[in-house]
Formats: structure tokens, C-alpha cells, sequence
DNA sequence: CATGAATGAGGGTTCATTCAT
DNA sequence: TATGAATGAACCCTCATTCAT
């Protein structure tokens, strides 16, 4: 009963993924998803109560998921710029392993950011929260933590999205010592590091 | 006619580009666009041939028009780091100026970015282009220009992007010298540079 | 433009009207009414805004109208008992003009009366009016307003039930004299009556 | 089983008979009933074959054993006035005992009294026959049995709809003896009755 | 007997688009 | 040009019913 019902639920989260990324959400109908997994379109509603709900879990499953394996990742490591690099190499593996996600998140995010209550849990603030604490233990130049965590996450994030469109062809894996190397230069020396280095950026 | 005509387009092309970004392109129907302009659904087809004409015209607009200015903006410098400069600083400019236009590209890109061909003006074209030619004469360390075209990029929409959701308050304009700060550390000084600097990232 | 969306809009009423009666209301299908006038099923949305509020204008309509002649016939006359008999002719007479509207009204009653607001005109409030007035000045038997607007009521739209159902087979106008006269008794005589007659119902 | 299985069906048609009141019929699922009796869906198609089947079999036995009660309660009388007012007041006290199951008789009345077949037990004709013998035996006023018999009946269905909503607060067993005298009074005397009463009601 | 996943027809409704006026 | 009635396909969703377990 509940092994019949999770597999199905599982090859309909499966399906509906696939076709939002390749179709957009609001092309994909629920029939659409429905066929794709080999079932009438009513017997979907027995797994999710409605189209927008399905589109939700995904995101949130997807969101908060990340932000999850980003703050663990985090966690491994003791001194900031340590710790960005884990979380750029993780998020690049994660990626690699699994594009289509990424691709969905980047895709509905505009729709489904709203409905981000302050409680959940949040890749920006994962990496918010790194970033701002390396500032205040002195490992990272002092800035506007939200404007330096806007420029890492879109450095991040653009080469991912130029993978999807086809401009960069090689795995985020293989290019993640460089990107952790860009987060590396816009962070800067914090005041505990040796003089003689680029200047913080102040904003 | 054409007078009138002009006049209707423009205001059918602001109410547009307003209802798309806050609604949403698909939320958004005909209807909803004509009575903003106050015109009825059917008078809409004088001056579009369909919605989804509309919305591409509207990106089209957009779109080549930012990468015109940004090659403007570009061929108003000769140093590689100071067309940046002034790329940055542009974009900011016009961000403050019309961000409606921009979340609205923001929000659509990635449905209508397969309908943009090769020959047109194409902003990340653009910025790429001036990345390449900084990196062959020298000024730019050398590194897959796609990449670096990425990193930049998503500095700057990042940015604008947690603008839009609310982290970020400045305008854009405040934040350019940062901005344009942090691309400068990505980019690394050339092999025409004095040394000394910080090593190039290669990727 | 007018014109003809009022036309359509009274093709539209009638072949509810009609179908609603023949079939009952939610078997009767959107569809159904549409190409019962000739119409597709969309167009009909451009004349009232959903089903339910198509059954609901259709029921207010009714509902309404015939407070608003009950209450003009009882206004012809200055006796109680002769606005009794008034409003009783009266509604014999339009029952026997437009049956199916009568129908429909005791068909959906249950599901709208609770949609029904205080200040509407209401069919039983001028009933009740008519008989508690006519206890007031004597020329009905004291009692309950309200029970004996029930049984007057009661006495007459089971009659009409009746006749809906084939049990009776004259028209309404026909049992007219005889639904009076039973109205006639169960009031019974006020105070200001000659002594006499049959005694009042108290309850 | 057998046990088990008249004690699950006794709570199955109690849920049902509610929600059918509550809600409406059509608005009524069989899912609805099934959770309000701790079932699932499927289970009910053990004991009843379709929802049609359960409506029917909820209204016939409402309606038969209505009928039966009625029939058996003018049987204890033998003059034709205390026969009604026998039927009145054991109608009130049915009604106050189980308000639900004549509410619901009302509800569904219009749909079901189709399937009515002649040879069944019915209320309507219990009581028709009742007056229809009075007339005969001269007790009750010679008239249109089926037009009185609507009166009659009306009458007391009203002040029970009146009580549904609300109209009304009294139980219907206390306004059982104004009810009667309602009836009598719309019955009138027969020929055999002595002479001063009030005339006839003909039709 | 009971479960709950699945069916599939049908529900009301929306919407881009057309066209007579 | 502008209107708004009309189209018709598609939408999401509900629901009585069936059936393997």
C-alpha cells in the first residue's frame, strides 16, 4: 500500500520535473504529467492536492534541501573562506548529480520565492549566514553581507545557467576551483589576514 | 493613424510590461492588458498579432536594446577594465531608470531566449565580446571567456535580482563602484599588467 | 450591442429556466444550456459570471418579482381578507402564466434561501406583513403570524406541488375561489367581526 | 457478520441521512459519507451499490414507513376529523423525534417521488384516502379529494419547513392542535354533521 | 470485509483569438 | 479603428465506481 504509493509519487515528482523544465510549468498540464508516468489524469490527486501544491513541494523539497546540504557542508569546515569553497564544490557535485533540479529551482523561482516563510530553510541565508559571520570573526572584509552574498551566489548561479544554455560544456565540478577562486577575490582579506592583499570591497 | 497608433502601442507596451512583472506573463491575459490601456480584448490584435508576439517584441525590445547600449557604453573606452567600468555603471543606470524592463527580462529569459538568433544584438554577446578582446590584447587574464562572461554577469543580475525581492535597498547606481570593483578582481590584471597583482583564474 | 446581448441573455434564462426544471439544476450541465441556446459552452460566461450565480439571478429574479406583485395586489385593497384573496387570485394567475418559473422557485428554494438578505422583498415576509397587520386591526383571529403564514402558505404551494406533479389537473386560476375560501377559515374572524362564527385557531 | 454488518449500515444511513440535510445531495460525496462513518470509499459498495441506490433506499423507507405510521395511526380512530387529527399529531411527534429524516423527505423529494411506483406505500395517498372516505361517509365535506388533500397537507409541511428555518421555534408537537383545527376547519362537516356549521369547500 | 490506488467521464471555467458590426 | 459577442480547445479538478490486495 504505502510501497505502491510512495514509487508512484516518486515517478510522478520524476516526470513532473522533467517536463516543467522542458516545457515550463504553466505548458505542463496535469495530463501531461499524468501520461508521462502512465496514469489518468484524476489519479494524480490522490498524491498532491493540486497542480500549484505539486509545483511547491518540488521547489521546497528542492530549496530547502540545498540549503540543508549547504549549511552541512559548511559545517565541516572551521574557517570561512574553507567553508565557501565547501559549499561551492558541494553545490557544483550537486549539480552535476542532479542538473534538472537546479534547472526547476532557477526556473520557478520567481513564482515560488514568495511563498518562502522566514522559518524554512534558505540557501540565501545559508550562505548569508557565512558570509556575515566571516565578517565579524574578521576572515572576510567587512561589506554589505547581502550585497557580497548576491555577488557570490550570482557568480554561481550564471555559470550554472549558461550550462544549461549550452555556452559552457564542461561539468560545474571541473569548474568549481575556479569559481571558489572568484568567491575568494570578491570576499577579500578580512582585518586578521596578512597585510600586502587586494583591498576589501566596502559598498 | 500613426500618431494615434504610436501612442497606443507605447501605452499598450507599458501596461504590458508592468502586468507581466507583477503577475506573471501566463496570469496575465489579454484582457487584463486591454483594460489597463482601457481599449477592448479584440482591439489588441491591431496592434500585436498575438500575445506571444507581444511578449516577444516586448523582450526583443529589451534585449537588443540593452546590448546596443552596452556596446555604446563599451566603444566609449579603450582599456578593458575601463569599458567594464562603464558597462557596469550603464547597466545600473538604466536599472534605476526602468526596472520594470528589466525584471521583466529577468523573468522571461528563460522562455524566450531559444527564440534569439545568432545575428542579433545580444548583451551577453556583448559583454563576452569585450571580455575576449581585454584577454587576447592583454588586459584581461586569460581564461575561458565564457566563464568569466558568467561570473561577471551573474555579479550584476545577482544583484538586481535581490533588489527585486527586497535584500537590497540601494539603488543599483549606489553599488555600481562595488560592482565594478569585484569584476575588476575577477578578471585579474593581464599579462600586460605590472606583476604583483593577483594570479589570473583559469578555468 | 446592447440588443443582442439582451436577447441572448433572455434565450439564456429561459433555457435554464426550463432545464433546470426538467432535470433538476446540477444535473443540468453548463453545456447543456449552451447548446440548448445555440451557443458554445464559453459564451456563456460573458453573461453571467458562473453557474451558480446564474441560478441564484434566476431565483432572486423570481423571488423578488412576486413579493413585488404580492405585495401590489395587497395594495389594491383595504380589507385583509380581500388581500388575501388578492394575493391569492394573484398567484393562481401567475402560476397558470408561467408555471415553470413557480417550479423552479420550490425546486431550489432550499439551496437559496439561505443567499437571501433581510432587506430583499420577500414573497413570505408579505404574506406575514398582510396577516399580521389584519391581527392587528381586528379583522384576523389573533395568533402566530408566523404559523398561520406557514399554513396559508403551505395550503397553496402544496396545491401547486400537486399540480406540478399530475395530482391535479385544473389550472391554479380554477381552484382559486376554494384556496381563498380555506384561507378565509384558517384566519377566522378578527375581533371587530360579528359574533358567530367559527371560533380562532390560538396555538 | 450479519451483526456487524446491520450496525455499519444503521451508521452509514444516519451519516448519510446528516450530510444529505447538511449539504445538499449532490454536494454530498460518497467519500464525505465514508469519513464521517470511519470508512473508505470503496467499503460502502459493500452495502449499497450506487449513491442512487442509497438515496432511494434512505427516501423509500422514510417515505413507506411514513405512510405506515400514518395508516396505522388512523386506523386506532373510526370517525373520519379524529382520524386527521390523529395523523397531525402523530406526524408533529415523528417530525420533533427525527427532524432530519423529514427534512430530508422534503430535500429530495422532487427527485425521488418519480421512482415512487403505485403499488408502494404512500404518505400522500394514506392521507388522501382518509379524506377521500370521510367524503364518502359523509363526515367530511364533499370537494375535490385531491385538492383538499394538498391543503391538508401543505399546511402542516410548511410549518414544518418554517421550523427548518427557523421561522418556527416551537415543537411541532405543540402546534399539532392548531394544526388540527386548521384541518377541520378546511375539511368542514360533512352531510351528516349537523346543520349551522360553515359551508363546504367545493372546487 | 476493508483498503486505497486507479479510472475516466464529466464538471465548471478560462482564454487567446476571430469577426460582424 | 474599436467593440464585444462568440468560439472551442484546453485547463484543473471532482467524483462515483472498480478492483487488486
Amino acid at each position: 500500500m504505502s510501497e505502491a504509493g510512495e514509487a508512484t509519487r516518486a515517478r510522478i515528482e520524476a516526470a513532473a520535473l522533467r517536463l516543467f523544465v522542458e516545457q515550463g510549468v504553466d505548458a505542463t498540464g496535469i495530463r501531461d504529467i499524468a501520461a508521462a508516468v502512465g496514469l489518468s489524469d484524476g489519479a494524480l490527486y490522490r498524491h498532491y492536492p493540486s497542480k500549484d501544491e505539486l509545483v511547491w513541494r518540488l521547489f521546497r523539497e528542492g530549496f530547502e534541501g540545498l540549503a540543508e546540504e549547504l549549511e552541512h557542508l559548511a559545517a565541516t569546515e572551521r574557517r570561512a573562506s574553507r567553508r565557501i569553497e565547501a559549499m561551492v564544490r558541494g553545490f557544483c557535485a550537486l549539480y552535476d548529480a542532479d542538473s534538472l533540479l537546479f534547472r526547476f529551482l532557477l526556473l520557478v523561482q520567481h513564482g515560488q520565492l514568495q511563498r518562502v516563510k522566514p522559518g524554512m530553510a534558505n540557501p540565501v541565508e545559508s550562505v548569508r549566514a557565512v558570509i556575515a559571520r566571516g565578517m565579524k570573526e574578521g576572515e572576510i572584509a567587512s561589506a554589505d553581507p547581502d550585497l557580497v552574498t548576491a555577488m557570490v551566489m550570482g557568480l554561481i548561479l550564471q555559470t550554472a545557467t549558461f550550462k544549461v544554455y549550452g555556452r559552457i560544456a564542461k561539468p560545474m565540478t571541473a569548474l568549481a576551483p575556479s569559481l571558489a577562486e572568484a568567491c575568494r577575490r570578491i570576499l577579500g582579506p578580512g582585518s586578521r589576514e596578512k597585510a600586502g592583499g587586494p583591498r576589501k570591497i566596502k559598498a
